[in-house]
DNA sequence: AATTGCTGTCGAAGCGCTTCGACAGCCTAT
DNA sequence: ATAGGCTGTCGAAGCGCTTCGACAGCAATT
């Protein structure tokens, strides 16, 4: 393994000029730079991150932890973390990839330990167990997800809310009076997930300021799941003529029904989906939809936490405006018959 | 933040004692150890990560390494990623995320550096160009995946191409005759990923043994794609009464436009799909499938790669059997018309 | 000519841990 | 009684880097 001292000697400097060289915190003249860079690449060196996070007291990784839960957005979550892991390289930080499992203990340990300089959380539930802890240190972090109280905090996300009454006004527009909400799986809910009760309330909100009536029911993905739900859905208010579907694996299922009972889209129902595009374009239905800016808040976050490392940026949280694209599964709601 | 010397005189020790408190190295009397382990829990000591690795030259970091391509598999490889995270820390180890961006430098930077103790690589293709680095370097490592050359390097992988054998005879003893493949997406067979193109070996060489007639053609996921697809195969083989599909997002566009055909499965053709069991089961149809075994697999890495890391085990591929279960998508071949 | 202020380089200290050799104290076998 | 072997603990060296203060050399200012 080739150290700085070696460097130092191949070039005849110092290692702390070979330091000062890599780091550029200090003025180097332009002769030494280039012997030791070519130093550097003739001895194919690295620098120990060991030595540099105990000297420096700087790690260069990022902690970013997942949910261990896959009962939700696995595309979503994929699709964030390596825009996590490409924003962070430009930025010459690693990912060190954690797992909700150990809960706030991993927050503990990465903090306790230096393993990382800094976390991006993902799955932030409304009273997140982890906050308090997040609160009483001085790592920086970034949430991805809004939690009830944000404090202290610094947070991005797609405004939810604003989303859910996107939703609402398109198919109010239409002229849709009656409309049902596929929600995720019941267990989404249960445990206070933000972003799920944010886009019911700002869908309800919305819906009650335009007259319509709105209809939600939780639905765990697959076929059968939905084709309940759907059932249940059309027996409580048969004058149903509008759908938005906040679950990926409930879309395909949902537009597979609907066609089987010759309703068709988007003349008899229209269906709105909030999900990633590539979802809404590949259905066998282009679907109207809101689309979940998955890159985007990896890199925010990313950005945010450097900003933070680097002494600029402050607690703030940023919500993301939503965008509806009208495909082809919305239109003017039928006439009533 | 707390310091190793500072437990040691809390503890009314040296410092080296409380290190082989906490390494077990050498032997501790038991008042000795519990008086250590108390001041660590009073004072809420974590071991400094840099200090540790530069010390003991382990950072106790397992590297893995995604694709940074989204084009198949993503709750697959979410799968994998997760599990490859929570059975290392079983072990002790937390786990570095590395995009596939970085290619073959990733591989020098992380050994170089020694970020990381050991790497997993993960969508290894038949001529990986980061196979040398790895066969040149004694850093241990594991491919999910089987590129050409295994020599020196120990592989996990679903056995591939027993897969396709296992698809193949399913069809074959249903009295099946014409079969068609819908493999994955183009771009996938022309970077040689290996799992693509041994499937099909297998596919085609149980074929010729049982007699069947292959055609396989790749398809890119999404409704109109697989249409474009499968209109071509029927006008080509009108004859076909089988498919087998690989490609996780061909699979409800496929049965949709099947009902649509008024082909009803599996009474008139049968799909058997290579698919995680979730799909299978959430599909349209329940799909009679063989499951790629994500956690199996990141599982298995991590526990070659710790025996690697002790000191035991060696280099050797492993090939998860296939399994294929029966489910409601597959039957007999309808009588000849 | 003397002072001041840069610029570029160096030496040394120290980050927090692991690990090696030393050794005190005790037990067992001669 | 003595040598030898354990067991449990300590001190010190050192891992490879960053960074602070020092300072030599030179240019610009008085």
């Amino acid at each position: 393994m080739v150290t700085l001292a070696e460097v130092a000697q191949h070039a005849g400097v110092s290692a702390s000029t070979v330091s000062y060289v890599l780091s550029g915190k200090r003025s180097i003249s332009a002769t030494t730079r280039q012997r030791v860079e070519q130093s550097i690449r003739d001895l194919g060196y690295h620098p120990n991150a060991g030595a540099r996070a105990l000297a420096s007291n700087r790690s260069n990784i990022i902690a970013l932890m997942i949910p261990l839960r896959t009962d939700m957005y696995v595309p979503v979550m994929m699709e964030i973390a390596i825009a996590v892991a490409t924003t962070a390289r430009m930025h010459g930080y690693d990912v060190l990839l954690l797992t909700g499992e150990e809960g706030p203990d991993a927050v503990r340990r990465v903090t306790g330990s230096g393993l990382a300089d800094a976390m991006i959380l993902m799955d932030v539930e409304l009273e997140d167990e982890r906050l308090p802890l997040l609160r009483g240190t001085d790592q920086p972090s970034v949430l991805i997800g809004l939690p009830a109280d944000t404090t202290g905090l610094t947070c991005v996300d797609l405004d939810w809310s604003a989303t859910g009454a996107l939703c609402v006004e398109h198919l109010a527009g239409l002229g849709h009076r009656d409309i049902a909400v596929i929600g995720e799986a019941p267990a989404v809910y249960e445990r206070h997930t933000g972003f799920a009760e944010r886009t019911l309330d700002g869908l309800r909100s919305r819906a009650r300021e335009t007259g319509l009536r709105v209809l939600h029911r939780p639905c765990e993905g697959g076929y059968d799941a939905m084709a309940v739900t759907l059932a249940r859905i059309l027996d409580e208010r048969p004058g149903t003529t509008g759908f938005v579907v906040q679950n990926e694996s409930a879309v395909e299922p949902l537009l597979a029904l609907l066609r089987q009972q010759g309703r068709a889209v988007p003349e008899d129902v229209s269906v709105v989906a909030i999900c990633p595009d590539q979802v809404a374009v590949q259905a066998s239905v282009r679907l109207t939809s809101v689309a979940i800016p998955a890159q985007e808040m990896g890199r925010h976050a990313v950005q945010h936490l450097v900003a933070k490392l680097d002494g600029r940026g402050s607690d703030e949280v940023v919500l993301i405006a939503p965008e509806l694209t009208v495909r082809a599964s919305s239109g003017p709601a039928p006439a009533a018959s």
